[in-house]
DNA sequence: GTGAAAGCGCTAACAC
DNA sequence: GTGTTAGCGCTTTCAC
């Protein structure tokens, strides 16, 4: 347990005060060269690290922003949070990750105060499911936030990724190829309507076509087979649109299970652009999401309200449809 | 701007003093049923938090960890610091992500810095990759750090998933089947020999086959197809191991292109057991490692060392083969 | 049990 | 420019 060094040792060995000390650390005032070099000569002797608790309780301004998110490490989850990582390290702040599994009051609750434990600049949430959704409520109003969501919504600041919008595209592209409907597998959790179910529902409505009964699936990845499965065995399906890419490719695996053939019989489409939907046999047509981009954006707007800058609380983009081969028109 | 509550704040309401709002907060104390229960009216009223700033600071026991890692979103990390996150929260531990970019030393010190920026209870260090081993090289000694790794190292305690003895069982797997050799392909970085690589050239060597030259995947989900199709171009490849799943499934798509079929003319065999692996088609053969799992275990070596529990410096786990369809014996 | 006093390592405010 | 003085919000002695 070597003794780690303080400011007061630092000053101590240069000969300075204290707040001559912290001067050269923070850059706030003019110091004689004389006097810094000496400062900087025996922060490197020391080897010393200013202690972020000390800073953060002087000067009230904290430099952790902290990530509340349901999930990690699934694909865009993971992307989000890099994303935010990055660009908090390039403003020289660090990020704290707190999960929160479930929507239960006393688990957010727990959730929400490990976050706040640490003096916050302000925080990240990933508005991706219903645990997001709570504990965005959850965060004290006087605490800078922002939502990274798929869905509008004007309560908070927030960088959108308009999966409503992208949804109805990819239906009516869809349409466009001749199919008279389309199928659509949710992602969990559907308690409430997604963005992606949404935005398929609205664009059936408005091109007349039959809106068919949506399957869920669950997160794990053969739940997607079994569903394949039963819509091969369906002979009006010719196209499902499918709320990720990884259920997606568990959908195409059911079909082919099943003996039919993608597209030739069943046209299906993912969502997300996961690194591997390219891969995927066929490659798959899907709908690129910037999950690491959307997590910059949701940075950028909490700096601008951490520094008191009004300015645009939304951050929108619009994810863009990639075809591949898992598309085509149906064959009668 | 709300002001947010100290405990003077709450001291003053409860008619008490501080030190004793602090004693029903921390337990350290006996406190009356009386006050007690003041205090806690208190703290609900005025919605109060304790500052974990001034707290680390008066009681010098910190209870945040920091993950220091090369990636945040790729399959073992994010399910690594997961684990990790898991086990913290279970343990009343937050965690701050910290990314090392590179192993360039400005790079790697700034980013510790960062990390150190906070007082921190301890350190977990991804070491799946060069700018993490370089990372590890320079946390403070006075530190609590381990280390996950796919390595045996005994310098710091360490998490291992042994991938080393995992690599040989699948060549030794792959030889049983009848290959003559076994051809390889590693995932980057590979400036030094991993344990895959490295236990694959073992296994060769001891079954007297021939070694051939590795070939270089990048993180570039593409790049394995055009491995897959120069592995597809040669007669003598009967047998692949590839550095991770993602490779796999790109040399097989690869191998598709160029006409060849898994496992018909050539066996393919992956690392990690990827959620997708069994979706693949084929399903493929692989070898699981539990991320997740090495996460915890690190936490909890992490929180001995913190504790100043002697004890063991090494929680070790040997991958298991998972065997699916996209191997089978030569057919020739 | 409980309060008064001291102090954690730093920055801010104010002299000089 | 530079030092002195306060004080951030807590926990930790140490009396009582």
């Amino acid at each position: 347990m070597t003794k780690v060094a303080t400011i007061t040792d630092v000053a101590e060995r240069a000969g300075v005060s204290v707040p001559t000390v912290s001067r050269v650390l923070t850059g706030a005032a003019k110091v004689s060269a004389a006097k810094r070099e000496a400062v900087e000569a025996a922060i490197l002797e020391l080897n010393y690290r200013p202690s972020g608790a000390a800073r953060v309780l002087a000067s009230r301004r904290p430099m952790v922003i902290s990530v509340i998110a349901g999930d990690t490490s699934r694909y865009g989850y993971a992307e989000a949070i890099r994303g935010v990582e990055e660009a908090a390290r390039a403003g020289g702040y660090t990020v704290m990750i707190t999960v929160v599994e479930s929507t239960d009051a006393e688990e957010v609750e727990r959730a929400i105060d490990a976050a706040l434990s640490q003096p916050l600049a302000g925080v990240v949430v990933l508005k991706f499911d219903p645990p997001g959704v709570v504990a965005l409520q959850r965060i004290p109003p006087e605490l800078p936030v922002v939502a990274l969501s798929g869905i509008r919504d004007t309560s908070v600041p927030q960088a959108l990724l308009d999966e409503t919008r992208a949804a109805e595209e990819v239906t009516d592209f869809l349409l466009s190829l001749g199919h008279r409907t389309v199928h659509h597998v949710r992602v969990p959790p559907s308690r409430k309507e997604d963005g992606r179910t949404t935005g398929w529902r609205r664009a059936l409505r408005r091109a007349g076509a039959e809106i068919p009964e949506p399957f869920d699936a669950s997160w794990e990845a053969r739940s997607g087979i079994a569903i394949g499965e039963a819509l091969a065995a369906d002979a009006d399906v010719t196209a499902v649109f499918c709320g990720n890419d990884e259920i997606a490719m568990g959908v195409i695996r059911g079909i082919v299970i099943a003996g039919k053939s993608v597209p030739a019989d069943i046209s299906v489409i993912g969502f997300d652009d996961h690194p591997l939907a390219e891969l995927w046999s066929p490659p798959l047509t899907t709908v690129r999401q910037d999950f690491a981009g959307m997590g910059r954006r949701g940075f950028d707007l909490l700096l601008a309200e951490i520094e008191g800058r009004e300015g645009r609380r939304l951050s929108s983009e619009r994810p863009r449809l990639v075809v591949r081969e898992s598309t085509a028109p149906p064959s009668r």
